[in-house]
DNA sequence: TTTATAATTCGATATTTTCCGATATATCTT
DNA sequence: AAGATATATCGGAAAATATCGAATTATAAA
């Protein structure tokens, strides 16, 4: 067996909650689980659905969705493990798509049909056009200032 | 407004969890929220693979999948309030079964395709003929016994 | 009515998830 | 190199969920 190998095997050990133990659990049933939660959670749901048209990246989507930075690469990671997810990087920008193979597959078919169906996904895909219409720059550096806006003010 | 609509109103009002209000969350979004939620739980899925062929009754389902009959109860709740599940009730015996006309939307359907082709639901289904074939009081009360084997014993 | 049976709800603990500011890392620019 | 920019990870408190025996409810049988 070769180390990577263990490494994987160890990591799934680990990854195997209290809560998944009690139900006997083959591996097929668990790794349909996970990708079930992934998108069981209403930031993750749109941000899936909202890069359903294409690839965006981080900054993009927070700007979208007006979350922080880092509930986005939460999100963003979460999708990634449950298999949706595909990144791209170019210098420091992260663009995040969905993984061609994996559009086929009926669960995703049948929850974007679904989802892109809802007011809230159209609008958000509606003002992923906007934001794209801004250089990527110009967008980050929105994101960073309204983060940075939050900051408690410091007096004189 | 009517009294019953103006209970569920509140209810509906109470429903929405600390992590919902942080997004904004419409209505519609949050259905489909619940929904994938009330099937990313490992019992759950299983319970609603099993019962696509067709109606099983609460001990039934205790029974094939060797799970304490509460825990079947609580699942089957959750599935019925997601809008999966209805119930039909025999004496004391509650048969569930899928909601015909959720069958045919694109969630449920993916969904079930992909679960039906899992080893293990295909077990839990074959083991379902098995315990059809018995008689539903004689299931019950084995199930019953089940979990009075639980019980620490007392001695003489 | 009393007893038995099937299912639901409760109670209480243990576990998991969520959220976001703060901090760290990685890459580009100067 | 130092600084700026984009993203990722951490920390950890609050909220939500899971679990199952025990108590409760609802229906049926004796």
């Amino acid at each position: 067996m070769e180390y990577h190998d263990l490494q994987a095997l160890i990591w799934v050990q680990l990854a195997r909650s209290h809560s998944e133990e009690v139900i006997g659990m083959t591996d097929e049933l668990r790794a349909l689980v996970e990708q079930l939660k992934a998108v069981s959670h209403p930031l993750r749901l749109r941000v899936l659905a909202l890069l359903e048209p294409g690839e965006l990246c981080v900054c993009q989507v927070a700007e979208v969705l007006q979350v922080p930075q880092s509930s986005v690469s939460e999100a963003l990671r979460e999708l990634r493990r449950a298999g949706f997810l595909v990144e791209r990087k170019d210098g420091r920008w992260v663009f995040m798509s969905v993984v061609p193979k994996k559009k086929a597959s009926p669960l995703l078919k049948g929850l974007l049909t679904e989802a892109g169906a809802l007011p809230a996904v159209q609008q958000d895909r509606a003002r992923a056009l906007e934001v794209k219409a801004l250089s990527i720059p110009t967008v980050c550096s929105k994101v960073q200032k309204l983060s940075a806006a939050d900051q408690k003010p410091t007096h004189v």
